[in-house]
DNA sequence: TTGAAAGCGCTAACAG
DNA sequence: CTGTTAGCGCTTTCAA
């Protein structure tokens, strides 16, 4: 691979005009064919500037690293984009890593960035690390943003509105005349969870119903989490008409628990499933969800890391807009008794 | 963060030691005191070598790129965790991208490489690249390894055993009575989409059944061709019993479209899916599957690449360890003639 | 058994 | 308008 110093000798020049002209310095002023010469030396050579040169030299390494508990997710594919979208627009590079990783006395944040590898971090909780083992990791560094959830006494973080989620989904069950509705949720001490359990709440009491707390789950956002959740709400009294599952794989397990209990849906029971992906469009019936802005957060999420990283203070964002959608299909509908009549 | 000059100053040695001990280089010779100065101020400072410095000096970056169409796979995810596995234990990094981006013309990898950013590639083609592209990205480059796909004139490739894997699917239908089994296949310029037809007639011919064009479509591997695969084949005469879908994704679709021509799975006609997810588990009726080794496929593509990097000849690899297996679930079952008997 | 020094490729302050 | 030079942090040859 060519570097400056081949460039500059085929151009005639030295170093530091080719680096100078390479980089577009703004200070710079050069006669037009001085210029012209390097830039062709450049494209003959087919120079790219070395890494790790950049790099030392500038002790930045302009690269982000996003790190998530389930890369496999298609969910997690529109926040990739979204990130990876907004990272190029700021020529910084993406790496990609697993939060599994990243438990309590993992030290991979700090080893990430002590080794200089990258300037700071997108980082996507997995439910099992409590606040506290998050807050020992993130402490207060300004390289870190957490990205769809927070942790109490700290600034640094980007989510969607899953109030606003939640709460669509809900008034959609409520607008088409249940009475009768229950929401599998995730696990208690998220915060992802508590707001939209708000969010559900919230669409309840504008309707005038009562929130029960007998129609509330809280196992987690798994199929086979969701799965037990549903069989226990719909196998006891009183019976709700209307499911809100506040996670789509969860509606899938769901789904998968009602027909094995003979139920149709929604002949017996309506499903609404927070966030949308391919395989709604796919599952028996095509599930009815609501579409959160996944790309935006990404695109959000790094916008606020790199204003960090050149020294804002951080920022608690929740993004708005695009404002969710709901996506109709097949496994919502009245519930029996206004069907009947 | 620390810097040698750091550790070797409060260990009262020059940074020439530090960095020996540090790297533990074996023919070194040193008073055992000396040492353990060294790393008691290494754990005291938390140091980690400065990965630009030593990419920079060393003029190799330890990382590798692995480049796949669809990261958001679940099937993506076993490969990604055997590659990485595989890398962590060379203490390789593992850098993910999409090879949306890798186009024609695209210079991504030579961008990456020309940096310096990354020591080698592996790379799962889309099915849109052809042969020729490909062959053009890359070339006789030996920091590149072809994972799951093939390109002619060649080597460097690390591939599950596609032949074995579809005829398993074909024998399983096979031994269930069926001799009317058609396949749902990748698009005809794919090596992949060929072994796995190769596969499929493979197993009709031991068989003693009898190959027919009409029952193989080659529309590709989404959700949406498969789904029209599946309706041609099924509202066309003769009408095939047995569906092998080259594809779980694939499957999906064809399973919906099914349902949407009214036709019961398994009672009129049975699907068995290429490749495991766990969604597999969740459709209706839950599909019948062929589990590859795709982890497996990934820490192999590692050592591969590894061993091209170090200077081996580039090799062509099968995995057939281990082997594929069925996983039996609902959408399978003898043929409508033969419960009728 | 240890240290001095060169140099990887780059940027930027400074000098001309 | 252009060149010289120092130095980022590291490894490694050579010398002591």
């Amino acid at each position: 691979m060519a570097t400056l110093s081949q460039i500059a000798r085929m151009a005639g020049v030295s170093v530091s005009v080719a680096s100078r002209v390479l980089n577009e310095d703004p200070k710079l002023r050069t006669r037009p064919d001085t210029r012209d010469r390097v830039l062709r030396a450049a494209r003959d050579l087919n120079y790219t500037a070395n890494y790790a040169g950049r790099a030392l030299r500038l002790a930045r390494s302009r690269t982000l690293a996003l790190i998530i508990p389930d890369v496999s997710s298609p969910l997690f594919a529109d926040l990739l984009s979204g990130a990876t979208a907004a990272a190029e627009a700021e020529e910084y590079t993406l790496l990609i890593g697993r939060s599994n990783a990243i438990t309590a006395g993992s030290d991979t944040v700090r080893r990430l960035v002590g080794e200089g590898r990258v300037d700071g971090f997108l980082l996507q909780r997995t439910d099992d690390l409590s606040d506290q083992a998050l807050e020992s990791l993130v402490a207060n560094d300004a390289r870190i943003v957490l990205v769809t959830s927070r942790t109490p006494g700290r600034r640094g973080s980007v989510v969607m509105d899953d109030v606003a989620g939640a709460r669509l989904a809900t008034e959609h069950l409520v607008s088409l005349g249940h009475t009768k509705v229950a929401l599998i949720g995730g696990v208690p001490h998220s915060d992802i969870a508590r707001r939209r359990e708000q969010g559900y709440a919230l669409a309840l009491h504008e309707a005038g119903l009562r929130r029960r707390e007998c129609w509330v789950r809280r196992l987690g956002y798994s199929p086979e989490a969701a799965a037990a959740a549903a069989e226990s709400l719909v196998t006891s009294e009183p019976r709700p008409t209307g499911l809100v599952v506040a996670n789509v794989n969860g509606a899938i397990g769901a789904l998968t628990a009602l027909r094995r209990l003979g139920l149709d849906v929604p002949g017996d029971i309506s499903v609404v499933a927070y966030h949308d992906e391919w395989v709604a469009e796919h599952t028996w019936p095509p599930l009815t969800t609501v579409k959160m802005p996944y790309y935006e957060v990404g695109v959000q999420a790094v916008k606020s890391l790199l204003a960090q990283l050149s020294g804002s203070p951080p920022q608690d964002v929740v993004v708005r807009e695009p404002a969710p959608v709901l996506v109709l299909r097949s496994s919502t509908a009245p519930p029996p008794a206004k069907r009947q009549v």
